[in-house]
DNA sequence: GTAGGGTTAG
């Protein structure tokens, strides 16, 4: 299948062909100094157009600034810009709302240019501005943030807090700590900040050190220690703290620190800590009626009680709460769907999916991905095509989908379909259709893919393993390993195996051998999956110590089990090597039933080997176990033919005939020796 | 303008 990328771009322009990361700008943007050429400092900048009102505010201030902020709020940059230049009059919080707007965006340079040229600061337009370049992605301007700060005459509490969550954020504990240190006057929130500073950066001891010494805690304080603790992996010892201290002000909002910890606890399946939780909730006002403990359990802890049960399979558990709801939202029932599609039950999430009042496109898209994880293209594709609005995962889903059943070139068309709508693939597309590819074999549609990767998303171990599983299956071993070297952040233990694999399979035994010496250099865990190509690279060159040395160490040295694949490799190893007997040895002792694989190792190094008795055996097997296969009797045939025992070799031809088994082309032996 | 808080799809 090909894509012709150039038509399709020409015809439909997808923008994402052109798309580049954006660049951080440093420098304060030109702006217009043009229209204002005359001496005055502040029109040199740009902006004074404006009379300054700097003392009573006007009844037309107070709405122009709240214009601004509304605009600003709902992310209107250009718009506000316009108000702001087009005002006749400004004060000191017009610039404010407008700095504000610019360091939302993260557009400091903006920020700064107005910053310099405003007529008169206060105390809110500094820290504006250090919170700006502290909050700044990219963590390079705490420097800048730390000058105005420095250049501040007058600085209130924010203005310290602000600059210690600075370089908390940037991993600068010390020179946080510095500067709480001598900070005037601290409050609450100061406190607050360095206990989440020290969680963000893992020392967990300092954290619950400053939380205990603080002079006053409020519900902010134990959520930020629950929530840090649980990042810090430390779930017990938050639920512990969190217990002991109860609701410290008295607020309701701590109903919050309850959910986080139950969505801990339900995370990591830990679901009867996760329901004692939920329960303990006070509920109603059974237990608030003194007024101490007057908070409920609210929608979202039901739902993420309700995800925990989800999380580990138990739909019953989850329907019985979710039945119990007075009150349900769209993650309700997105969570409940999405209960039943995980344990395949589409008949229940189809109802729901059916009684829900207003389904989004969550829910669609739960709904698409559970009937094509089924196998039910044909109920996914009526739903995608049938769904109000699509979004990136709808494609995904819908193409994953046909990815997954195999219908590779129904996959390809919804992609360019996909493209050709203008929507922009992102990595799970792009693994998707690398998997089709594969798939196809088809090495032309997987070098227009990895184009597109290089293109369109950061270097990434998943699809550089889709990359070199690709490359592999398609026979360009060289491109499979320049991805394999590519992937030089961490190599997981999948990119091993792909690689390994793609040698094995392409006859390259001294190289996967090679690769799998120094996977295990690199401390890397081999799984099943690598000891079944190391396996059948030792085949390949004979080499029958070394693989019945692996085979050994599986399960000596890394609890793996051998699987009916593995031993058909032993077989095929030590069958090769001529030791027909211990290979059948090897196949009587097998804990699981053999399978075909099994059967035709020992076959096929009977034929090589010439053991006419144990081949017969193996034969025999294989045609229980497919009964439809000429391939037995065509090998079994040949070999008494070989061997000049006709009789038993008529015996065959007529048993084939009686089981109307067909011959198969290649086979052309078995009518030709009379 | 500073600290914290939960849940759903590929």
């Amino acid at each position: 299948m090909r894509i012709c990328w150039r038509r399709l771009c020409i015809l439909h322009r997808p923008t994402f062909l052109s798309w580049r990361r954006p660049q951080r700008r440093l420098n304060p943007l030109p702006l217009a100094t043009r229209h204002f050429p005359t001496g005055d400092p502040r029109r040199a900048r740009g902006f004074a157009s404006a009379r300054e009102c700097t003392g009573s505010r006007t009844p037309d201030l107070f709405a122009l600034n709240k214009q601004i902020s509304h605009l600003v709020r709902a992310g209107r940059l250009g718009e506000a810009r316009a108000v702001f230049d087009a005002a006749e009059c400004r004060n000191t919080v017009t610039w404010n709302a407008m700095i504000t707007g610019y360091v939302r965006r993260g557009a400091m340079a903006r920020a700064r240019e107005l910053f310099d040229g405003m007529p008169e600061r206060d105390v809110t337009t500094w820290n504006l501005m250090i919170s700006g370049y502290v909050s700044c992605r990219g963590s390079g301007f705490v420097e800048e943030g730390r000058e105005l700060f420095e250049r501040m005459l007058e600085r209130d509490c924010i203005s310290w807090n602000t600059m210690i969550s600075g370089y908390a954020k940037v991993g600068r504990m010390d020179e946080a700590l510095w500067l709480f240190q001598r900070m005037p006057e601290r409050n609450v929130v100061s406190w607050n900040t360095m206990v989440t500073g020290f969680l963000r950066n893992g020392d967990v001891e300092r954290a619950v050190g400053f939380f205990k010494e603080m002079p006053e805690r409020d519900s902010a304080s134990l959520s930020g220690l629950v929530s840090g603790l649980i990042r810090n992996d430390k779930l017990d010892e938050a639920a512990r703290i969190f217990l002991e201290h109860g609701n410290p002000d008295g607020r309701e909002d701590t109903v919050g620190a309850y959910n986080t910890l139950i969505a801990g606890y339900g995370q990591r399946g830990r679901i009867e800590e996760a329901r004692y939780l939920f329960d303990l909730i006070p509920f109603g006002n059974d237990r608030g009626e003194g007024g101490a403990q007057k908070f409920v359990r609210n929608v979202v802890s039901w739902n993420t009680m309700i995800m925990s049960y989800v999380k580990v399979g138990n739909t019953v558990a989850a329907r019985e709460l979710f039945d119990q709801m007075t009150e349900r939202d769209t993650f309700s029932w997105n969570t409940m769907i999405s209960g039943y599609v995980h344990m395949s039950n589409m008949e229940e999430a189809s109802k729901l999916f059916q009684d829900m009042p207003n389904p989004d496109t969550f829910t669609w898209n739960t709904m698409i991905s559970g009937y094509a994880e089924t196998g039910n293209l044909e109920f996914a594709r009526d739903l995608f095509e049938k769904m109000p609005q699509k979004n990136l995962v709808s494609w995904n889903s819908v193409i994953a989908g046909y990815e997954k059943n195999e219908d590779y070139k129904g996959a390809v068309v919804l992609f360019i379909q996909m493209l050709t709508n203008g929507e922009k693939p992102d990595r799970h597309t792009l693994s998707s259709i690398l998997a089709v590819a594969t798939g196809l074999v088809d090495l032309s549609l997987g070098l227009q893919i990895h184009q597109l990767v290089n293109k369109i998303v950061n270097p990434d171990v998943p699809i550089n393993n889709s990359l070199i599983t690709m490359y592999s299956r398609c026979g360009a071993i060289v491109d499979a390993r320049t991805s394999f070297d590519e992937v030089n952040l961490q190599k997981n233990v999948i990119t091993w195996n792909a690689m390994i694999g793609g040698y094995a399979s392409h006859g390259f035994a001294a190289e996967a051998l090679e690769l799998f010496k120094l996977m295990k250099r690199f401390e890397v865990r081999p799984t099943y999956i690598t000891f079944i190509s190391v396996l059948s690279a030792c085949a390949h060159v004979g080499l029958v110590e070394e693989g019945r040395r692996h085979f050994l160490s599986m399960s000596k040295e890394y609890g793996i089990e051998p699987t009916v694949e593995h031993f058909a490799s032993l077989v095929d190893i030590v069958g090769r090597h001529g030791q027909l007997n211990e290979a059948f040895d090897i196949i009587k002792g097998m804990p699981m039933k053999p399978d075909k694989a099994v059967w035709g190792a020992l076959l096929g190094a009977c034929r090589v080997h010439d053991n006419v008795e144990l081949a017969r055996v193996a034969a025999e097997a294989l045609m229980q176990l497919e009964p439809e296969s000429s391939a037995p009797y065509v090998l079994l045939y040949n070999m008494y033919a070989d061997a000049g025992r006709w009789d038993d070799a008529n015996k065959v031809r007529m048993m084939m005939e009686r089981n109307a088994i067909k011959k198969c082309k290649g086979y052309s032996r078995v009518d030709s020796p009379q």
